[in-house]
DNA sequence: ATTAGGATCCTCT
DNA sequence: GAGGATCCTAATG
């Protein structure tokens, strides 16, 4: 496994028409809410047609379709029949390419968060897609939803922040591709970077 | 720290 | 019919 290291530079929202792999590390710092709750992106992973380990693999399907549709949307599907997870669709149209949104750092809506995860731990609040989808209520509705409106809320990082990128997790094909990337030392990743 | 098993359901083979 | 872009608990080194 190995590691690169990259500091986000904008303060401004990223371009969803990039690549996912160019994206992902954009959103690391980002704030993101659901109905004003939520908190900063610390985690995610960028997944691209090209390579078998996306859901678009394959090509387009019922489950996928806003995979491929315009850049700037939500793509929500269901984990292992249990977890509703969301990705963030980029690229360009019909290219078939999201990044997973993994873990967050709660900032607002707390409260609400711990009453739907049923714990009262923070760090584990966001710490993981199914928990991030838990904690906000992801919905299969929001499946195609314009992330500029209602009830998504996405806000600039304020700051610069160090991002670190390694091997994606829960895969089994493409698993050297390093498209993780996290925010650098934070206690609120689905799992340290080695 | 690491591992194993169960829950659960929709999609695609 | 198989198999997940997962999470939780419990058991063990």
């Amino acid at each position: 496994m190995w590691e690169i290291f990259i500091l986000s530079l904008n303060f401004s929202l990223p371009d969803f028409s990039l690549p996912p792999q160019k994206l992902a590390p954009l959103l690391i710092g980002c704030e993101f809410y659901i109905r004003d709750v939520g908190g900063i992106i610390v985690e995610v992973e960028a997944y691209d047609q090209s390579e078998p380990a996306a859901h678009s693999f394959t090509g387009i399907s019922a489950r996928n379709a806003s995979m491929f549709g315009p850049p700037g949307r939500a793509y929500v599907y269901r984990s292992y029949g249990i977890h509703w997870c969301l990705n963030f669709v980029c690229a360009p149209e019909h290219w078939g390419a999201g990044v997973l949104i993994r873990a967050l750092e709660p900032v607002r809506g707390i409260d609400v968060m711990c009453e739907r995860r049923g714990i009262m731990d923070e760090r584990l609040l966001c710490s993981g897609p199914g928990r991030v989808g838990q904690a906000l209520a992801v919905a299969h509705e929001m499946n195609g939803h314009s992330l500029t409106q209602e009830p998504f809320q996405l806000v600039p990082p304020t700051r610069k922040h160090p991002v670190i990128s390694g091997q994606r997790i829960g895969i089994s094909k493409a698993v050297d591709l390093p498209w993780r990337f996290g925010l650098l030392g934070s206690r609120f990743l689905s799992k340290p970077f080695r």
